[in-house]
DNA sequence: CGCGGGGTTGAATGCCGTCAATTGAAGTGG
DNA sequence: CCACTTCAATTGACGGCATTCAACCCCGCG
């Protein structure tokens, strides 16, 4: 259980960005269509963008998130620590995911969040939340939606390390990982390239970072994944879907604020 | 892993009902004070009771929900199966909780809800919620914060699973539970009577029920917790708070819709 | 060339699961 | 009122899955 925690923190917003308008995003099949004024109004909403770097910090447990962030790009994750340094990752980040709406709306965010590539996050001010709220309500309406989405994954990595045996939580998390990062436009040819170490996903599945590559191993002994320099590709979806008995993504398309 | 699955679905939506200008629940010194309009729109927005009997199943995995709860009064908990019949509790249901907005939200209902008391829901229409997010910003923001807290919740249960040690969990479960019990107004005489069997706390905790047994066991005679009648008490709230290494439950005022 | 991070493997320990059986309380039907 | 059943809690024995300890390898980097 011997985790570096890096202590980088992302400071600097850059001024470049891409236009709402022409949001690389959007076009994904998985983004449900936007009015022009819900564009505006985001485009408005929209401050400027954050390069995060590889392992660096982009939210701190016990501080209040000043901005909420959409990311336009790249892998991270968030996780929580208990006093002696055991770290639980509660859930994988990509594209087109909020974060930081728990401290916005609460005061006070109640996990970390780490880069696992480099990261390039939409910043949203603070302040303005309440007039989306007023002034848009089918946008406030997205934001309640994928808070329930966030939900949802996590009452299924809850049932996972709850309730299956190691490898059935390993074969899960993969396949989880893969379909979800497929459908936010990470796939290269419809592979799809996971930057994690095993210690990653020793600390999501809840078990010890022997055990997680001694499990691995048996998915790959079973031509289920591969894993390759510093990552990890899933090469039988199907596979893995039977061994942990999920179903399967099911999500239709999702707003992108 | 033996589980009975109780099959009786609450049904019937009784007349009855109190008035949200007299809600029992709101003078609570948990519940924010609401705008008089806010009020009235809440009362608007009701359309009934549920009366909920014990062991019953009030929301059902697949189906879409018909409505919106709020839980009047009574304990429930939300869980997830997988196809072999493992059973995940997510969590506990308590007074204010709003109950059946993933399967409003989001079409389909991803897990299941049942009755660990009897238990009183208000019934709110799914039609009328975007009216509520069109005319009451500040409830939409409320319906938000409440899928925030949430969320918040999940957080800190897959951290225990994940991370903490058969006593640990145990430990942290119980006070939380105690303390959210507490600032719900379920306590009488500042002692709380959860109405658990020892297989919930298995299901909850990710555990076997024999090991569940020894454990609880354990808590007992170290003088924390009494097992009585059906039910668990927490005698010493600070020797689990310290055994489990959990800060407490910091919420201040929340909504109540 | 030494060092550190990440991955891999074997051995020993132990926490936790499974099997099995018992107790007691509560309900049911005769 | 008493057999009979059922459910929840409890306990002991045993086995196994997962943790811990300890190496070792590979590779990129200063």
């Amino acid at each position: 259980m011997d985790k570096k925690i890096s202590t980088a923190v992302a400071e600097n917003a850059t001024e470049r960005r891409h236009s709402c308008e022409a949001c690389p995003l959007r076009p994904l099949p998985v983004f449900r269509a936007f009015e022009p004024e819900e564009l505006e109004f985001v485009s408005h909403f929209k401050r400027g963008e954050l390069a995060v770097d590889r392992g660096a910090t982009v939210l701190v447990e016990g501080n209040s998130s000043p901005h909420l962030y959409t990311v336009l790009s790249g892998w991270g994750f968030r996780f929580k620590l208990l006093s002696d340094g055991r770290r639980q990752i509660l859930n994988y980040i990509m594209p087109g995911d909020l974060i930081g709406l728990q401290g916005t709306i609460m005061g006070e965010m109640q996990h970390s969040v780490e880069a696992l590539s480099g990261l390039v996050l939409c910043v949203f001010e603070r302040g303005k939340l309440m007039e989306l709220y007023s002034r848009h309500p089918g946008l406030a309406y997205d934001i309640t939606w994928l808070a329930s989405r966030e939900e949802r994954m996590l009452d299924e990595n809850l049932l996972s390390i709850g309730r299956r045996s190691a490898i059935e939580r390993a074969a899960y998390l993969l396949a989880f990982i893969h379909e979800r990062a497929r459908a936010s436009g990470l796939a290269a040819r419809s592979r799809v390239a996971i930057p994690v170490t095993q210690q990653h996903i020793a600390d999501t599945l809840g078990l010890s970072l022997v055990h997680t590559n001694k499990t691995l191993r048996k998915l790959v002994q079973r031509g289920m994944i591969e894993w390759r320099d510093g990552g990890c590709e899933v090469v039988d979806l199907d596979g893995l879907l039977r061994l942990s008995g999920w179903e399967g993504l099911d999500e239709g398309k999702r707003p992108l604020v």
